[in-house]
DNA sequence: GCACCATAAATTGTATACAATATATATGGA
DNA sequence: TCCATATATATTGTATACAATTTATGGTGC
């Protein structure tokens, strides 16, 4: 493999490997293992395994060395109630600042991940996925919270692989557009209500013991719905 | 000074130091020296470097090494509201929880920053506060969420070191009694407001630009209050 | 006195060496 | 055959050496 690659170049590429589900939750990665794949010493290489530890997509053992994280189920459910918190909460703000500009853009995006979808190409439909949700974000015009859920949606991505179903993936798609067409009619409520259900539905596909969290609501599940 | 000190050990120490202003924004962090003073070699201290510096606590410029951050106006305002937006919404879950232990945990916590104050032991004063926030973020039961508050809380104090007047610190403190009494009496509601004018308060007291962001809303400043 | 350039000192970036620890393999006894 | 132990191999932890770059110093001309 070519040489002298910048170290966010390394980081980005492990990354990348991680989220598409290349490199599954436990896989492990030694330094010279990955010294050798990008031709750089393992200096390099360590220090982007400990950026990836303290975002929690990569686990370091003492005198064992880097894994990738197996999230527990405790810490999926965290980050799903987090980003079900978080992300609606920007959508005034992304709104505020929509224009017809950012809607062809997040259109054309749509577009990618329907080919993506018709391709079967589970990893960029993965990447595509969460990079829709985190650019939205940025769309607040808050980084500093946008950058906060750029990396929950990473870490979302290794939840789902290690606890999504088969179709997880596609499954959760469901359809970003609608969420478009809501922005585009200026439709603050029904947004916001549209994104606390997508992510809903994303945390109740995964395959989490039952617990307190998520006891069936009878109540909620068959009162009129609209 | 002694030797053999863990990388966390060093870590700590550095973000207190930075935390409780005896670093101020802008100071040269030059590896050996920093070296010298732990005891151990450069290596371990860009370890330590290199987190701060993903943790926006130090700036690395290449070739030029650490300093510690000096937050941009636009970066104190995305801070602030931030955590304007995130800790009332932690409240309900925190009261969920609340119990009489915690309530003397946090009583006893704010005598202490009652003591810091009156000895006007203002480094104490300002590591105490952002505890007081951070580990009520930790009661909510969201490890994820309240270990990006911590983060969030070190920053502001980095803010207050750049942008605070002279009683940003002490005035701030505007009682941490309030809400814990509040919570005692299980007003959720009432609690989450004194959150939000709490945070709203610290931001307002920062010496920060004017612009469309804090723009007097008369509407807002006269209308009717409780 | 001041700007400018050359040189020296200090500081960071990167690779590598060696020690410490963990993992894998092989050997011997029950 | 299985388990325990010893040895060998592989892997990580840490310090250090050297190159690259920046910052400080000093001297020269104007």
């Amino acid at each position: 493999m070519s040489n002298n690659l910048s170290d966010e170049y390394i980081y980005k590429q492990i990354l990348k490997s991680i989220v598409e589900h290349q490199l599954p939750p436990g896989a492990r990665l030694p330094e010279d293992k990955l010294s050798e794949a990008f031709g750089r010493s393992r200096t390099s290489i360590r220090k982007v395994l400990q950026r990836l530890a303290l975002e929690r997509i990569v686990t370091i053992a003492p005198n064992k060395g880097a894994q990738v994280s197996r999230p527990s189920e405790q810490e999926a459910k965290e980050v799903l109630n987090s980003r079900i918190m978080l992300e609606p909460l920007l959508i005034p703000e992304v709104l505020k600042r929509w224009s017809n500009t950012n809607s062809k853009h997040f259109r054309q995006m749509v577009k990618a991940e329907k080919q993506a979808e018709k391709e079967e190409d589970q990893a960029s439909l993965i990447q595509l996925t969460a990079q829709f949700h985190y650019e939205l974000a940025h769309f607040s015009g808050n980084s500093v919270m946008a950058e906060f859920i750029e990396q929950l949606c990473y870490r979302s991505s290794l939840i789902i692989a290690a606890f999504g179903s088969r179709h997880s993936v596609s499954c959760d798609c469901g359809d970003h557009l609608v969420l478009i067409e809501l922005l585009d009619k200026g439709e603050v409520q029904r947004a916001e209500k549209w994104m606390r259900d997508h992510l809903t539905h994303i945390k109740s596909s995964l395959k989490l013991t039952i617990s307190d969290d998520q006891k069936i609501n009878f109540q909620q599940l068959f009162s009129t719905m609209d």
